[in-house]
DNA sequence: CGAATGACCAAGC
DNA sequence: GGCTTGGCCATTC
């Protein structure tokens, strides 16, 4: 667990592995914003970076518990496409307003980094 | 190596 | 209150 620090530099590994060590760390019911892992890794313009991490989605991440930091989801499927992001965070217990977005402050996770 | 992309964020109109 | 622009970073062609 303690292994590694809490912030290296990405030229180490691919900055993917590092988002997806964060995102990882994220427990069910709760989400995080893209700056919110950016800021983790040390920068919150890498926002941008991490979405291009998660669009790697992989299947031991729960790309589905990360949000804007409007609450709402970037992840907007095509006409017959469901909301699959939307259903696993209801799954989970996390509430939508009528505007489809979530209550950061709320489901909004705060110990990302942890320390 | 230069240009283009992208599941962002903040500020401006 | 909602839409548009600019900027930053890393990855890909």
């Amino acid at each position: 667990m303690g292994a590694e620090p809490t912030v290296q530099p990405a030229s180490r590994k691919g900055l993917f592995e590092r988002v997806y060590e964060l995102v990882r760390r994220v427990p069910g019911g709760r989400v995080v914003t893209y700056g919110q892992i950016a800021a983790a890794l040390g920068d919150v313009r890498l926002a941008r970076t991490v979405g291009w991490a998660l669009r790697a989605c992989p299947d031991d991440v729960p790309w589905h518990r990360v949000v804007n930091v409007r609450g709402g989801l970037s992840t907007a499927p095509l006409q017959g496409e469901l909301y699959v992001q939307r259903m696993l965070l209801e799954d989970e217990g996390v509430q939508f307003d009528q505007q489809g977005c979530i209550d950061l402050d709320t489901y909004g996770w705060n110990e990302l980094q942890r320390r």
